[in-house]
DNA sequence: TAAAATAATTGGTCCAAACCAAATCTGGCT
DNA sequence: AGCCAGATTTGGTTTGGACCAATTATTTTA
C-alpha cells in the first residue's frame, strides 16, 4: 500500500538516484563551484562522496556529457566544459527571431500555471534545490551575468518541477529566448545593482511560496518577477 | 603485447559487447525478424541467447530505443514501433517521453491563449488559408490518418496566426506530441467516423468564431475541441 | 641529467545479483 | 460466464565488483 506521505528524504530515494546525482553536479558546474575547465573529482570519489555507486555516477556524468557540460577522457578525468560567458553558446533559431514583447507574451501565459503545477508536484528534494540556487542568488549583488544564469537556473528547476517533459521542452526554448534579450539589456547596463536586490527581494518571496506549497501566492510571485523582467526588457530609451 | 592473430570472433570480442548487441537486434528489426509491433523476447530472455549479461542488453535497448526502433513498457515488454512503410517520421524525444495527460495539461495551458492570439493577429490571407484546410477536413468521413493530418494542420496555422515565433516552436512540440498519442489512439481504432463527424462540427464553429473575430467564443470552442480529445485520448478500454 | 621502465590513477566496458513497480497471467470462487 | 486475489513475468534502478586501455606520475637506469 503505498503511502500518503511523501518519501523520506535527504538520502535519494530508490527510482531517482541517478537523478540527484545529476542534480547535484549539474548544479555545481553551473553555480561554478566546478569552475570551467576544472577537473572534477574522480567517478570513485564522487560515488563514495554521494554515498552512490560508481555505476550511478556514470551514469549521471553519461547525461552531463550530452548535455554538453562536461567533456570526459580516459586516463586524464572530466572536465567542466560549461562556460557561463559562452559567447559562442549556440542560440536555437527562434530565439533569435523572437522579439522581447513576443517572449514576454509566452512566458505570461507559461510561467504562471507552470508555477501552479510545480508547487504541486515538486519533491523536497528538488525544492531544496532550489534552496540551493536561492541562495547563491544572495550572494550576488553587481555582476548581472552570473545573476542571470542563476535566474536560468532556478527557473529551469521550476520548470522540471512540474514533471512534465513537453512543458520543460517548450520552457526550454522560452529559456534560450530569454538568454538571448537578456544579453542585450546587461550590454545596455541596465541590470543595476539596485535592479538585481529587487529581483532577489521578489525570488525569495516565490521560493517562500513554493515552500510553503502556497498556490496563488507562487503564481502571484511569478507574475511580478514577469512585470519587472518586462521593465527591464522592454524599458527604451 | 599485441597478438598479430585477428580477435577470436563469433563471440563479441572485449570492449565491443554492446555494439554487437545493437548491430544484432537493429538488424532484426530492419529486415522486420521482429516485425513492426511485435513484442521481441524479454530482456532476461535475450541476454541468455546472445551469452551476455542482461545490463549489456539493456544498454543495446536504450540506444534502440532513443533511435526510436523501440518503446517499452514496464511489465509489459519492448516492442518494435520502427515501420518500414516510411510513414515513420522520426518524432522528437519528447514526444516519445510524454504521456497523454501531460499532452492535455499543455495544451490546456497554451491552446485557449493561442487562439485568442490568432483571433487578433490573423490576416486575411491566413484566415483564407484556415477555411482551405477546414474544407478539406469536411470532406473526410472515415479515413482517420487523413483527418488526424488535417488537423494538425488546422492547428498549426493557428499558431501561426499568432505571429509570434517561440509560441509557434513551442506549439510545434505539443504537436509531435499529439501525433504520437493519436498514433496510438488510431492503432486502437478509437477515431470512428462518429466522432470524426463530432470534430467536424466542433472545427466548424471554431472557425466562424476565428473569421468573425470573436475571441472568447473562439477561445471556448478551443477548448472543446481539447476535451474532445481528451476524451478520445484519455479513454481506457 | 635525460630517457626508459614501471606503478598508480582515471575513464570505459562488462558482468552478476538483488530488489522494485507495473502489467499480465492464472486459478478458484460466486 | 464473470470477477477477484495472488503468483508470475517484465522492464526499471541500483549496487558492487572485475578487468581493460589511456594517461599521468614515479622510479629506475644508462
Amino acid at each position: 500500500m503505498p503511502s500518503f506521505a511523501p518519501p523520506p528524504d535527504n538520502a535519494p530515494l530508490p527510482g531517482a538516484t541517478v537523478k540527484y546525482v545529476i542534480e547535484t553536479l549539474s548544479t555545481r558546474i553551473v553555480t561554478q563551484e566546478y569552475a570551467t575547465e576544472e577537473r572534477l573529482p574522480s567517478e570513485r570519489q564522487l560515488a563514495q562522496d554521494l554515498g552512490v555507486a560508481r555505476n550511478t555516477v556514470r551514469e549521471a556524468l553519461d547525461h552531463l556529457e550530452t548535455r554538453g557540460l562536461i567533456r570526459r577522457r580516459a586516463g586524464s578525468g572530466s572536465f567542466v566544459t560549461y562556460d557561463p560567458d559562452g559567447q559562442g553558446e549556440a542560440l536555437s533559431p527562434v530565439a533569435a527571431e523572437t522579439g522581447p514583447l513576443q517572449l514576454q507574451v509566452m512566458r505570461g501565459i507559461l510561467e504562471p500555471e507552470m508555477v501552479r503545477l510545480a508547487v504541486i508536484n515538486m519533491s523536497p528534494k528538488q525544492i531544496e534545490a532550489l534552496s540551493v540556487v536561492l541562495s547563491k542568488m544572495e550572494t550576488i549583488h553587481v555582476d548581472p551575468t552570473a545573476f542571470v544564469r542563476l535566474e536560468e537556473e532556478f527557473h529551469r528547476l521550476i520548470a522540471e518541477g512540474t514533471g512534465n517533459p513537453l512543458l520543460v521542452a517548450c520552457y526550454n526554448l522560452v529559456l534560450d529566448a530569454r538568454r538571448q534579450s537578456f544579453r542585450a539589456a546587461m550590454y545596455r547596463r541596465h541590470l543595476t545593482p539596485a535592479r538585481i536586490a529587487i529581483y532577489q527581494h521578489g525570488y525569495n518571496g516565490l521560493f517562500n511560496a513554493i515552500a510553503a506549497r502556497d498556490i496563488e501566492e507562487a503564481s502571484e510571485f511569478m507574475k511580478l518577477a514577469l512585470i519587472e523582467d518586462q521593465r527591464l526588457l522592454l524599458q527604451e530609451e
